[in-house]
DNA sequence: AAATCGATGCTCT
DNA sequence: GAGCATCGATTTT
């Protein structure tokens, strides 16, 4: 007589499914490491029983320290910042220009994180629609589908994400909010480095460093760098000859 | 395709 | 009071 088949719990199936939601060794790497590995993952965020989901298509470190853009630039630290400086896996999510939310998660290294500067949508699109339209002055105003998270902002405005709600947010165990891998999609992209956004008043030297990575070819990423595309396009056709 | 500019209100000094 | 890790509309190449 062969033996019975094993049944599988439900709850058991659903916890193995969740289990994919990325734990503390993730994030507990330097800033650099953490901004190239989050490109590729998905960004969960639960809104009642709906899981909206995006992938991570474009990404910036602020390093604290010698990083004049960044918030903890010379170990600054104040009550708004105070999540730059807690566990790696933090959200530290801020508001902007008086209306905007910008996202970012620490790393390690004392005031680093990553900021999320793009989303490529792939799970209740129409969710994230409806509050991108919500949020929007013009009321009858259409957006495409790569409006709805090529920005720091607009990728806040359509998964719902402000810093009343999820900033302190500790992604490892958070229930509303974390991060995943992407079992569906391949990782053998290539990384564009460029220059991060928006940040020129802090001058030419920290405004030019590196710190800013996106996916080569996707197309929801907020600026593409034709420069910085053109030179890695040479440099992986020349290993071809 | 790129440059310019106003909106808008919170945080820090 | 100054400045802002943006966005969207408008104007200019």
């Amino acid at each position: 007589m062969p033996p019975p088949k094993k049944k599988v719990k439900l709850e058991d199936e659903s916890e193995s499914v969740s289990s994919t939601k990325l734990k503390f060794d993730f994030y507990n790497v330097p800033c650099y490491n953490l901004a190239n590995f989050l490109l590729g993952k998905l960004l969960v965020r639960r809104i009642g029983n709906d899981l909206l989901k995006g992938r991570i298509v474009e990404t910036e470190c602020y390093l604290g320290g010698e990083d004049k853009a960044s918030h903890s630039y010379g170990g600054r630290r104040t009550i708004g910042n105070e999540p730059m400086y807690m566990p790696p896996g933090t959200a530290y999510v801020y508001m902007t220009y008086g209306m905007y939310h910008c996202f970012n998660i620490s790393s390690a290294g004392p005031g680093a994180a990553v900021l999320l500067r793009a989303i490529q949508p792939l799970e209740h699109i129409d969710q994230m629609m409806e509050f991108r339209e919500i949020n929007c002055k013009n009321r009858s105003k259409k957006f495409k589908v790569e409006e709805l998270g090529n920005g720091p902002s607009k990728l806040c405005i359509s998964m719902s994400i402000d810093n009343k709600t999820c900033n302190k947010l500790d992604l490892c165990t958070s229930s509303v909010l974390w991060i995943e891998e992407d079992v569906d999609y391949s990782n053998d992209f290539e990384i564009v480095v460029s220059s991060r956004i928006g940040i020129d008043s802090v001058g030419e030297e920290w405004a030019k460093k590196p710190l800013r990575f996106y996916i080569l070819g996707n197309n929801y990423v907020s600026k593409r760098d034709k420069q910085a595309e053109g030179k890695l396009i040479e440099a992986s056709s020349s290993l071809c000859t």
